[in-house]
DNA sequence: AGAAAGATTCCGGTATATGGATTATTAGAC
DNA sequence: GTCTAATAATCCATATACCGGAATCTTTCT
């Protein structure tokens, strides 16, 4: 079930989970004891290992031995992802959205068979999605800009994610496979998503895709706002809107650059 | 004067120095064959590391063979507590800024001997800036947030770094001791620092300090413009702004959370 | 299609990571 | 403030798993 090779890992991978277990954990910091027993190692390995992620500023050790991420860890995060410079060519959209709009507006990629929240700008009020916060990861098909993913990808890959997706949207209590495809093609003939399938109550939002040349979604822009904020006045607006920036977009991304493809890693990290 | 610390290091820290070579890199990727060399490590060896990093979701190859880091990263980083939680607070104060100034706006944090580039939201107008895009680093007491900072450090560190930096900032060209040390002395007594020292031709910026309940900067605000834009009717009311929201900004962090003192990683990382 | 450059795999020697035991340090109790 | 238990750091012999040259497979360029 679990994905543990029988050999064991390379000491490279021990030490990069070890790296998972300092992000997941306290951001104020692990004691050894804790870090060396979730990352499943002796205590005198994880420190030898620690000094290491230290020395290259990946980790230091706070107040009190614990050990957290350093900020070189994020400086360098801050640079992984950006393959497309997409984040950076969308900034600006989100933040004209959110200013026109005044509702949070979410940037999506798809990255497996997940759409992950690339980049997020706060509208004023409060909201609640599927995707959280930045990182945040949704299985494809679940909420609007993911499904404008799936909506538009080429035809065998969205098969296979629709094959892979099914039982986790089931067990998030959502969309028997009849009507996600009924959704999926909806989307696909109008070019966007509403909410129409009531997901979360209250909430209301609309998914636009950010299509490359070949017509394959890259990434969808998506708004989070309330139900009442998305009445049949203001939908027809906020889609043309949504659309053009999306359209923009698109003429500026790197053509070169194609969609992920499935993640070559084991599937069993699906979970994380 | 150089590191190389003469036994090797271990091949955890040869693994993450690769993962720098490929955040220094083209975001599309990098061919095996570069990153060896670039790494110093052999063709292999390379290929073994990238191999199990990859395995681990911190790099991926993508067409072409080419590795870049991987998405996961940056979810794994933006998961995480945000570095002392500051970037999440600060965010809401930079797009104000931004919006009320109609210029470029950055959220420096000190790092060792440098500033880094936390944050940053784009106004209208092209800038040119040192730190650059978000992970940007310079070296403190170079731009104006980054002199900000090194203003407002208690005096031992302040002269550590000063002492540090001095051959650095010659380096690039700017500031002998005697002017930097009147240019802290200015920036400490009035508060914030303007571009006095004319850095970059045609641009200019304002920097204020964010100080933490002993009075040490934690972190700066910053602003960078035209210089056309910073005339003296509109100065004083941009220094009022961003001191505004740097004081609100030092309120809302935690106070248990206290500057990163020097790293202990060797000081030869300097020059990346 | 051919050739050259690059990526991947293989494998033996050896450097190096490992974890138990030891010492040093910290945190908590009184 | 002192003592004690718990955690962190260090040491060291051993065996492991890392390393890189050479061979093979693959891609990319002419």
């Amino acid at each position: 079930m679990n994905d543990s090779d029988l050999q064991s890992p390379s000491s490279l991978r021990r030490a990069l989970r070890l790296l998972r277990v300092l992000a997941a954990g306290d951001p104020a910091g692990l004691r050894l004891k804790d870090i060396a027993e979730a990352a499943d190692c002796s205590q005198p390995t994880a420190h030898r290992m620690l000094q290491d992620l230290a020395a290259e500023g990946f980790a230091e050790q706070a107040a009190g031995k614990r050990y957290r991420l350093a900020l070189d860890f994020y400086v360098l995060a801050a640079r992984a992802g950006q393959a497309s410079g997409l984040r950076e060519a969308a900034r600006p959209a989100l933040l004209r959205l959110s200013a026109t709009l005044s509702d949070t507006i979410f940037l999506l990629v798809r990255n497996g068979f997940d759409a992950v929240c690339l980049d997020r700008v706060e509208g004023p009020f409060p909201i609640r999605s599927f995707t959280g916060d930045i990182g945040g990861k949704v299985p494809l098909g679940l909420g609007q800009g993911s499904l404008a993913i799936l909506a538009n990808l080429p035809e065998d890959e969205q098969e296979a994610v629709i094959r892979f997706n099914i039982p986790r949207l089931l067990d998030r209590g959502f969309l028997d496979e009849a009507s996600l495809r009924s959704a999926l093609a909806q989307a696909r003939a109008q070019g966007w998503v509403n909410t129409s399938t009531g997901l979360i109550p209250g909430m209301a939002g609309v998914g636009v895709p950010v299509l490359d040349t070949q017509a394959r979604a890259v990434a969808a822009l998506s708004v989070g706002t309330l139900a009442e904020r998305l009445n049949a006045d203001r939908l027809p607006h906020v889609v043309k809107i949504l659309q053009g920036e999306a359209q923009a977009l698109a003429g500026k991304l790197n053509p070169f650059d194609v969609a992920l493809r499935y993640p070559s890693r084991s599937l069993s990290t699906i979970g994380n």
